[in-house]
DNA sequence: AAGTTAAGTCGATAATATTGACATATTGCG
DNA sequence: CGCAATATGTCAATATTATCGACTTAACTT
């Protein structure tokens, strides 16, 4: 930037913060706040276990939710995920190859290929979840079980109908 | 995999979801679907918005940060996002190119480079904003003040000190 | 004058994602 | 049976967002 002036302009004065419409505005702003940094936060001590291991975020987020719902088909984790096929392959085949999930044909219909994970991956599923729950159960427990109440009823108020259903038990995964 | 049979393994018996060992075990576990599903959906819909202009999450972090703190320093917002300086260059770069952020060298120390939304920036920036408060205000009203209370108490939390502080006023961004 | 700090830049690389096109096996249906 | 639809997998090309290391410039500090 230093050589390319170009993307130096006039010298603004520094105008007021995002401004403030109405009495709820301000609550949004600070929770896109919120949002922004207690996920940041809970995710990053994951990430150190991960880092040791050569593994990413997807690992980690398709190791959880196979653990959650074993026997889930590819198409339910894709749905959840929400990200192509061909993303989710390429972490797929790296769990299956390092023997962290296995996969088997089901039994009413032969193409599905349900996921589960090996004991291997239980393990380390369960080594990731102990980093989060660290500081999640910390956190639970400073705020008090009626402030947890109010997080879990503000959080599912956030999520599409779909992914209530699934959280729920009373929809499949594809249409969370 | 239908070709590279490597990959496929007996099939195991499904064994029950990530076993629950203590009581705050289930609640750890939900937490978890929870900040994934809300996060998930809560950035979804500024995406559709980003998509239309040919930008991405990592431009809306930086508007959003900018907006909420005019002035900020390409140290401050680094800190925030805890990106490399070469990753958010990329992206800084691009919004100055295009007019939605401007610089401007610090008065007392001309090392700076102030950082703030140009009227294009601020305009770019609410559009953003109002299609995650329409999603975030109707969870707030659906949840009701108490549970929005509690929310704020357990996201507040699972924060970082350094964020905690920059977010009370009451420390420089540069911590968060 | 020397050292530190803030910012920017270049080149290489990695992780994660996308699109489009196509292949294979299986299921369900007329 | 033959045929369409479905579930999955794969190949190739590309985009986005990130990383690291090394280096430069300008400005401040001592």
């Amino acid at each position: 930037m230093l050589k390319t002036k170009s993307h130096f302009v006039a010298p603004p004065k520094l105008p007021p913060p995002t401004p403030v419409v109405d009495v709820g505005d301000a609550e949004m702003r600070i929770a896109q706040d919120l949002l922004f940094f207690a996920y940041r936060d809970f995710t990053n001590v994951a990430d150190r276990v991960l880092e040791e291991l050569g593994l990413g975020r997807a690992h980690h987020r398709a190791l959880h939710f196979i653990g959650r719902n074993p026997g889930i088909t590819v198409s339910g984790l894709l749905a959840i995920l929400r990200i192509t096929k061909q993303s989710l392959a390429r972490v797929l085949n790296a769990l299956v190859d390092q023997g962290f999930v296995s996969q088997a044909p089901g039994y009413e219909d032969r193409r599905l290929r349900l996921l589960t994970l090996t004991e291997k991956g239980k393990a380390l599923e369960q080594r990731l979840f102990d980093s989060q729950r660290k500081m999640l159960s910390m956190a639970y427990r400073t705020a008090g079980p009626q402030a947890v109440q109010g997080f879990r009823i503000v959080m599912r108020a956030m999520m599409d109908k779909g992914a209530l259903a699934y959280m729920d038990g009373t929809g499949p995964a594809e249409d969370a």
